[in-house]
DNA sequence: TTAACGGATGAATCTTGGC
DNA sequence: GGCCAAGATTCATCCGTTA
């Protein structure tokens, strides 16, 4: 299933699936926010439902289920190298891929990016000032984005980008249990073509979409859930109508 | 060869060797900036002298050579593995652990921190806000500090500290090529226990010992230099000699 | 328009109890 | 005893509301 955008398309259904029957070299730019399995390091993560994992009780507000976030740390690997594999067919040379990982995953991230062929370039640092405090520990309000391109790496433009980006969370703008701001993800496409087509195989609430109209750019996005992908579906809507009025 | 201050010890010769000879369960904490060996993703980086790898030719400013910083991943992994055990037999159970890395070593960093029995705990994030810009990337201005403790972890106070720490080099107080700021030491000192003895076998320009000095918390160095081990007790009798005036 | 106040929140972690 | 699941705990920051 998939709907059409006047910036792009939303496929609904499973990436892995759904990346084979696009063709190939037709991306200009990898972005997106997988499910991070974290805690997966034990196999207490293949739990049933890893719907609320997240969420404590007491929660005023509440996110619909996520989807595919129950492996362990080899399956994560494998899993992770399958799906970026298919986007680096997907993708032109010279395209840059930007995904994020918690602290955890990290390690795990790396290994599949050059798994799958990537040439890993860097660690962009998403600074969430918001974050838990934990008591005598240092407070874990870093994200981490995996930067790295499809040889041979291209620029395309002279700008130099902030390696550390400090964005706050906006709860109530935020519809997915993970959403990330809009502005942290323009910072990102940044690095990637004007004009150019970004993919985003767990499109969620659809963020990276937005993003990608609000800057003139293209995209392509998968979402497993029927929930998230109506959801985004909606966000993409007013941000289109916004760029138009 | 020994040197013995008001606050501490720094031994000059090999970390794993002079490792060896201290007794077990004596330290409470590791704080180290260990030699990254960036670049060591290939063979390549063996090279006979890489005394001034990361410098380039008409650089101002030139340091000591820096020895032991020539190995390639899998060998990083090992040799890391081997202090790090080492290390761990030093420090009491509880004992916190802060290991600089770079971002390309920081995989193989997690591996060998875990491989010798830390429990790993986090990423610290050190911005530094002064760094080498690059036109069309991302600016590479962060550095990465694993957070690991010898089980069961303990905290030693109930504040609670930031994740991404934000300070300048000062390049006319840095010594050492990779000199960090005292300041950032003591941010990170912030998580081990108030008058307890803090161990580092790679210590540098001695920064980490000046930090233990000015918060009340002794040291226990290493340092395969000879020449930078001179620079270092330097800096250490003229902080020892601050606080004490 | 700006400043101060207070409630809600958190890609979590630890402890405890059961199997 | 080891593994696993559920419940309790935590407070600086953010942001809307009020002064």
């Amino acid at each position: 299933m998939s709907i059409q955008f006047d910036f792009g398309i939303m496929y609904q259904g499973d990436a892995l699936a759904m990346l084979r029957t696009l063709p190939d070299s037709s991306m200009d730019a990898l972005v997106t926010d997988p499910p991070y399995s974290s805690g997966g390091l034990h196999a207490s993560a293949r739990r049933a439902d890893p719907a609320q994992k997240y969420q404590t009780t007491g929660t005023k507000r509440t996110y619909p289920p996520m989807l595919g976030d129950c492996k362990d740390q080899r399956s994560f690997i494998t899993w992770a190298t399958l799906w970026l594999s298919e986007c680096w067919r997907l993708l032109r040379p010279g395209a840059p891929a930007l995904i994020f990982s918690d602290w955890r995953q990290l390690p795990a991230m790396t290994d599949a990016v050059q798994a799958a062929g990537f040439k890993w370039r860097g660690v962009v640092v998403w600074h969430k000032p918001s974050a838990r405090p934990l008591l005598g520990e240092f407070r874990r309000d870093a994200e981490f984005i995996v930067h790295a391109a499809k040889p041979p790496a291209k620029t395309f433009n002279r700008t130099c980008h902030p390696g550390v980006l400090r964005h706050a969370v906006d709860t109530s703008r935020k519809v997915h249990l993970t959403g990330k701001p809009v502005a942290l993800l323009k910072d990102l496409l940044a690095v990637t073509p004007e004009g150019g087509t970004v993919l985003d195989p767990f499109l969620g609430g659809g963020t990276t979409a937005i993003a990608c109209i609000e800057t003139g750019r293209r995209f392509v996005g998968v979402e497993l859930s029927a929930e998230y992908a109506e959801l985004a579906a909606d966000r993409i809507r007013q941000a289109e109508a916004a760029v138009a009025g």
